[in-house]
DNA sequence: GCGAGGGCTGAACGAGTGTTCAGTCTCGTA
DNA sequence: TACGAGACTGAACACTCGTTCAGCCCTCGC
């Protein structure tokens, strides 16, 4: 999402991604037209003129957001052992969220709203996720009494719970909750936690 | 949090109540004064006499949203079991979250929005949640080869995800994602994947 | 009876909001 | 060279926001 320089962005593009920004750290309400006119080192009425209304906006910002991380999650899957439990859940998405604080906080507050394009997003990750477990499920991996209404959920609380519950977690590792290597101890920790449960046999 | 008829409440309560309600609904920010003065039927002065200013009242609003909550969570675990692990964590938190939708709205909120009140309330569910799986360890009830550092954060992506991403759930259950019979079949659900996990041994 | 005090009000204030508008500048094309 | 399209601007508009203020009403203690 940030990958061009500021400068060599169009100011279309200039004032998507400082919407982009200033979204995720103090939401849609809390941002004004002229606060990121200002960020993107044009004027608010540029803004109306590219994307017609606030609204316009909000849903431009949107679209690009979802498009982003439903690339970046692609090209991660596709780059790992497509059959590998590891591939298909907890760990590839923590590397995706991982990387990219400003999304991570975006997505924190699309999914919390109930906006179209973040309830598109949701929907989509549950019915992947679902899908996973059925063919895991059909290939012998899955305890067969496991509950196959209520394990693609589960699965899909352990994978976000980091992403949404983020301010609680940095304030409790002092910032570094999405360390490469925080992420791959709590990932081993979600796979041993998904394979086994807690409890003593 | 709604026990007593609006009509028998003092202006103050009115305000505070119609404030959580709409706090819960539409968030502080998309909440004007004038708003809620209509919903509690006064005026906005009237707000700004008792509470001081919009801050006040969202200070006055959380204090009593977390007291209810701690007090509710505190009564039924106590008409529980206290050693049984269903009293300690998922089916008793359920219980208590499941009673008030627009309770859950609001911590749903508070909890990812990561306000002052709220803080201090996660920060106390994560240390009751570790204290419990740390005595539960000690007692030989869990896998001597689980993660101490990620098992409560793991409990509580559990216990508190069917809050977190509500709209999700209501979306894919008609709206009956708090039915009873609905969270009694998920606290099952959690319980059994507490225990033994999903994969097949 | 009377004054004090608290609950309560409508009107107004200044600041900030999203949006509109007339007009300038800078291009690529005819 | 002239022209038209699109990027871009500052000023202004109508509106909502949180807050202030002078003053009303009612109840209580003296």
């Amino acid at each position: 999402m940030a990958a061009a320089l500021p400068d060599d962005l169009t100011g279309r593009a200039r004032i998507r991604q400082a919407a982009f920004r200033l979204f995720a750290q103090q939401g849609v309400e809390g941002t004004s037209m002229r606060r990121i006119a200002e960020a993107a080192g044009t004027s608010a009425a540029l803004v109306v003129h590219h994307f017609g209304s606030k609204d316009g906006l909000v849903r431009a910002v949107d679209a690009a957001a979802v498009a982003t991380f439903r690339a970046e999650l692609a090209e991660v899957s596709t780059t790992q052992p497509a059959d590998a439990l590891t591939a298909q859940f907890g760990a590839v998405f923590e590397r995706v969220i991982g990387s990219d604080p400003v999304m991570r906080a975006y997505l924190r507050r699309a999914l919390l709203q109930d906006e179209p394009a973040s309830t598109a997003l949701l929907d989509e990750m549950l019915a992947v996720t679902r899908e996973g477990l059925d063919a895991l499920a059909r290939a012998g991996g899955i305890r067969a009494d496991s509950d196959p209404q209520w394990r693609a959920y589960q699965t899909l609380f352990i994978a976000l719970g980091s992403m949404l519950l983020e301010p609680l977690l940095q304030r409790e590792l002092d910032g570094h909750a999405f360390d490469p290597a925080v992420v791959r101890s709590r990932s081993d920790a979600n796979l041993d936690f998904f394979a086994h449960g807690l409890l003593a046999p």
